[in-house]
DNA sequence: TGTACATCAGTGAACGCGCGTTCACTGATGTAC
DNA sequence: TGTACATCAGTGAACGCGCGTTCACTGATGTAC
C-alpha cells in the first residue's frame, strides 16, 4: 500500500474523526463544531462518519467517554509520580486535576458538560446509568478512599471523610474552572508576580491546596 | 389603551425579549436558543428584535451584563443579611454565591461563559475592557477587601490576602459548578442523608465553607 | 494460487429544515405650529 | 384643540447558508472453495 497515496479505505477513520473533533472542540469550544466540519477536517466526505457513528450525538458521547478515561489516567499518573506520604499524593492529585483541565480544556468540558446528563426524553434513566453520568460518583469515591487513607495515616483530621472530600474536590474544580474560563487572567498576576506563565497554574494549584490544608482561621 | 387587546407597539419589548431569552436559556442551556425562538416566545415577529439589538451577539452580551449585575446584587444582599462578624459575613457571601448559581443557572453560566471572552477577531482587546470581561477582576477585588477586613478584625490568618481570596473563591465556585452540572446528584445523599432537597445546597455550602475555615490538617 | 462473491467503507447528490439577517412596508406615536 | 408630518416599532416575505441525515452508488477488502 502506498503511504503517500490516499487509499480509498481510510483505515483509522474512527480515530481520526475523534481526534479531529477534539481539535475543533479545543479551538472553537465544545459546541463550536459540526459533524460536517469534523469530516472535512479528517479529509473525508461528510457522509463517511455515519459508518462509524450512528449520529452526531453518538460521536459526542464517544468524546465524553474518552475524555473521562483520560482524566482518570491523568489523576492516577499524578498520584503515582508525587513523592511523599498519602497527603502529599492527595495534593499531587489535586494539582494533576487542575493541570489536566488546562492542558485538555475540551476534554475537561466534555466530562462536566451538563447537556450530556440532562436527557430531554424519558430515557433520562438510561443516562443515569451511562458511562458518562458516572463521572461524579467515580471521581468522588476515588477521592474518598484517598481521604480515608490519609486519616488512617493520621495525617489529616478524623471524622466523616465526606465533607473533606467534597471540599477538596470543589476547591480544585473551582480553580480549574476559573482558570479555564479566563476569569483569573487579570488576577493571577497579583499572586504570581512575574513568574513564567507556563508554571502559573501549577503554582496556583499548590497555593490553593496548601491554603485548603491549613485553613483560613488563625491558629 | 385596551390591555386585553395586543397593541401594535409592544411597549416593553426589549425587557420581554431579555426575559424570554433567560427563560429559554434556563430550559435549554445558554447555547440552546435562537433569536427567532426568543422572538416567538415574546409573541412577536422574528424581525422585531432587530429594533432593540443590533444582532444576536448583542442580545447575548446584554444577557451577560444583566447576569453579572444580578450576581453582584445577590452577593451584597447575602452579606448584609448575614448576622455576625466580618468572617461570618464572608461565609454568608460564599453561601449566597452558591445559591445564586443554583437559583439562576443560566445567569451563572452567562457570566462565566468563556465564549464571551474569547474574541476570535482582532477586537480581542475590546473584549478585555468590556463590562463582561471585568467579572473576574470585580468579584476578586470585592472578595479581597472582605478578606483584608477579616484580617484587620483579627479573625483569620494574616499575611498576603491573595491566596486566601483565591482559595475561598475557587471553593465556592467549584461547589456551585459541580452542583449545577449535576456531578453531585448521586453524591450529596452521602453527605445530606435524608435532608430536604431544597435545603441541600445551602447546607453543602455551609459544610464546605466550614471545612475551608478550619483546614484539612489535624490541629 | 485463482476466482467469485459478500461485505465493508468510502463517495457525492439530494432532502428538508431552521437559522440570522435584510428589506420594503405599515400602523402607531409624538411633536411643532 | 387640530392637523401635518417625522419618527418609531412593528410585520411578513425573502435571501443565502450550512446543517444533519439519507440514499443509491462504487471501489477495496477478505474469504470460501
Amino acid at each position: 500500500m502506498n503511504v503517500d497515496q490516499k487509499p480509498y479505505h481510510h483505515g483509522h477513520l474512527r480515530r481520526t474523526l475523534l481526534d479531529a473533533a477534539f481539535q475543533l472542540a479545543f479551538e472553537r469550544g465544545i459546541n463550536g463544531f459540526t459533524l460536517r466540519e469534523v469530516a472535512r477536517q479528517a479529509g473525508v466526505s461528510h457522509a463517511a462518519p455515519y459508518h462509524h457513528f450512528a449520529d452526531k450525538s453518538a460521536l459526542i458521547e464517544a468524546l465524553a467517554v474518552e475524555s473521562f478515561e483520560a482524566l482518570g489516567r491523568a489523576l492516577r499518573t499524578a498520584e503515582e509520580e508525587t513523592e511523599g506520604n498519602a497527603f502529599d499524593k492527595l495534593n499531587g492529585m489535586g494539582i494533576g486535576y487542575v493541570n489536566f483541565a488546562l492542558r485538555h480544556p475540551a476534554q475537561f468540558r466534555f466530562i462536566f458538560r451538563p447537556e450530556m446528563r440532562q436527557a430531554s426524553s424519558p430515557e433520562a434513566d438510561l443516562y443515569e446509568s451511562s458511562a458518562v453520568s458516572q463521572v461524579g460518583e467515580t471521581v468522588y469515591h476515588v477521592l474518598l478512599e484517598r481521604i480515608v487513607e490519609c486519616q488512617q495515616a493520621d495525617l489529616i483530621m478524623l471524622g466523616d471523610p465526606a465533607p473533606l472530600a467534597l471540599t477538596a474536590w470543589a476547591t480544585v474544580h473551582g480553580l480549574a474552572s476559573l482558570l479555564l474560563d479566563g476569569s483569573l487572567i487579570k488576577v493571577t498576576g497579583l499572586i504570581q508576580g512575574k513568574e513564567e506563565v507556563e508554571d502559573s497554574p501549577t503554582r496556583l494549584a499548590k497555593t490553593v491546596t496548601q491554603m485548603l490544608a491549613v485553613g483560613l482561621l488563625k491558629r
